[in-house]
RNA sequence: GGGUUGGUAGCUCAAUGGUAGAGCAGCGUCCUUUUAAGUCGUUGGUUCAGGGUUCGAAUCCCUGCCAACCCA
């Protein structure tokens, strides 16, 4: 095969390419790798420093003035509309896309040819001028191009991009390429995510970061994964909630604390539920239930008027809006239910009039349910869902969590509320329980026996003395979902859980 | 775990029992302000895998794998 001197192998065609793999991407581009090595050009480079991001080159172009501003950019190539002696292109970064345009007279014959061998998918430096087109777009006129980084893999489709669900899971890093509403709601979680820290962080709130291999698995009530430990030789659990280590700290004269970070719950998969999933968990001492309920709703605000600009949202499956700034409802769950059920005397009838009630509502329910679980079916699965404005769900029934105080008011109930807004639960929140004797009896009752999951070393802690204190539990993705709009959890977390797949490489 | 739907070219999709096609991408032309650029030509298929029915299967049946949605 001829083996062309560099000038013309830059400005020569495919003829080195064997034709019959002419309709193979990725061996086409195998080739023009080896070519371009051949002819002395590195196809990986190491460095190349912009000194504008696309936003910023398109900012710094001042209109009417064209071609004072010198940029450099770098990104991944994108559109290619070539039209023989100058190209338009566009470039991909971060933050977004910014057109080149590249002519034959500006570059010269030879770098203009270079320029012209790129594949979309190429990952390019380009230093140039800003100037605004015919059409109004505020454009990078290149000088020099540089390969950065060869793709060897063609781009997916560019105007229908990725749409196979689970080629958007499994190779996200095309769907954030191709499907500009990925990248934006990606970046939007980054902003809402350094929103809550801000927040938090100018109420004197101090992060914290706990273990996530711990020995008991406490704080909620869900199925763990088991682990091992090879040299401890002893198996662990992954958390399934923050709770317990931050009372810890309560006790350790931390009084305000808190953490966003990964619990695993080793249950179903939906499109509300990832296997890991984040969640801040905040406590201050001092406070309770009633203070959580003024913190979160300003910081849910906070965030709004900060990521989004608007403090109205609308809620995905119905388009229903939901005002955030009007005051927001507080209701017992009891009432609720009592609404629900159309039965002012629910909360006094036996388990087996409550099972004939909820199965009447279309409810199934499962013989070996305690009598509480019916209830809260009818809660979950009849109620929540209706709960679109932003609700204070107020004094849920004891049974439901261990960790709480019991209320004055209804010792059948606690101190506590659930605040669901777009029918779900974005954030329980409980005057936390700090009587060690009452903490053990309430484990001791939940186990059902089982001393090996009862956590004593916490109970040890409470025992030195926690301060009274409100607590909070706020799911992250959940709360993605709602101010992004999106509809499934996997549009908020960029690698959901699937079943391994085996890469076809 | 159960039900429903889907898996066809790199991507987005057609083809309902009778020669597997289109658009984009790729390859080769023309074109120096385009906006899904346009133009002419052109390559490309283990139809998810395995079995079955049939003269003949992408299509019908069975099993499996993967995914989405609904239910639990």
């Amino acid at each position: 095969m001829r083996r062309a001197p560099r000038a013309v192998t830059f400005a020569g065609s495919m003829s080195d390419i064997p034709s019959d793999i002419t309709h193979d991407q990725h061996a086409v581009r195998k080739a023009k790798l080896a070519e371009l090595r051949a002819s002395g050009v590195d196809p990986f480079r190491s460095s190349f420093t912009p000194t504008h991001s696309s936003t910023e080159a398109v900012r710094a172009h001042v209109d009417g003035q064209d071609n004072q501003v010198q940029v450099a950019v770098a990104g991944r190539l994108v559109v290619i509309r070539d039209m023989g002696k100058s190209q338009f292109a566009k470039i991909l970064d971060q933050e977004g896309p910014v057109q080149l345009y590249a002519r034959k007279d500006v570059m010269g014959d030879e770098a203009y040819a270079a320029f012209r061998k790129l594949d979309l998918g190429d990952i390019i430096g380009v230093s140039g001028t800003m100037f605004k087109t015919k059409a109004g777009e505020v454009t990078v006129r290149a000088d020099k191009v540089t390969l950065l980084a060869k793709a060897l893999r063609p781009l997916p489709e560019k105007w229908h991009g990725l749409t196979d669900p689970e080629q958007v899971y499994r190779q996200r890093y095309l769907d954030l390429i191709v499907n500009s509403e990925s990248r934006k709601r990606l970046l939007l979680r980054s902003k809402i995510v350094a929103g809550i820290r801000k927040f938090l962080d100018s109420r004197r709130f101090i992060e914290v970061e706990t273990p996530v291999l711990q020995s008991v698995a406490g704080g909620a009530a869900a199925r763990p994964f088991v682990t091992h430990h090879n040299t401890l030789g002893a198996d662990f659990f992954l958390r399934i909630s923050l709770e317990l280590y931050l009372k810890r700290l309560l006790v350790g004269g931390i009084d305000r604390v808190y953490e966003i970070g990964r619990n695993f719950r080793n249950e179903g998969v939906s499109r509300r539920h990832n296997p890991e999933f984040t969640m801040l968990e905040l406590y201050q001492a001092y406070s309770d239930h009633r203070g959580m309920m003024v913190l979160i709703r300003e910081m849910i605000l906070e965030l709004c008027r900060e990521v989004l600009g608007s403090t109205s949202l609308s809620h995905a499956p119905t388009g229903e809006a939901i005002e955030l700034d009007k005051p927001w409802r507080e209701v017992t769950y009891k009432d609720l239910v009592r609404g629900e059920t159309g039965d002012p005397g629910w909360f006094e009838r036996s388990k087996a009039e409550h099972m004939a009630a909820a199965e009447k509502l279309g409810l199934k329910i499962e013989p070996q349910w305690e009598d509480f679980e019916i209830t809260n079916e009818v809660f979950s699965k009849r109620i929540e869902p209706k709960l679109i404005q932003p609700t204070f769900v107020m004094n849920l029934p004891v049974e439901l969590c261990p960790l709480a105080k019991v209320s004055r008011e209804d010792p059948t109930t606690l101190d506590v509320f659930e605040l669901c807004i777009g029918g779900m639960e974005v954030a329980p929140a409980y005057s936390e329980q700090n009587d060690p004797d009452v903490q053990r009896a309430m484990f001791e009752h939940q186990s059902g026996g089982e001393q090996q999951s009862i956590d004593r070393d916490f109970l040890l802690a409470l025992e030195h003395g926690m301060p009274p204190a409100g607590g909070m539990g706020v799911g992250i993705d959940r709360l993605c979902i709602l101010l992004t709009g999106a509809e499934s959890i996997r549009d908020v977390i960029l690698f959901p859980q699937l079943r391994p797949a085996d890469a076809k490489a």
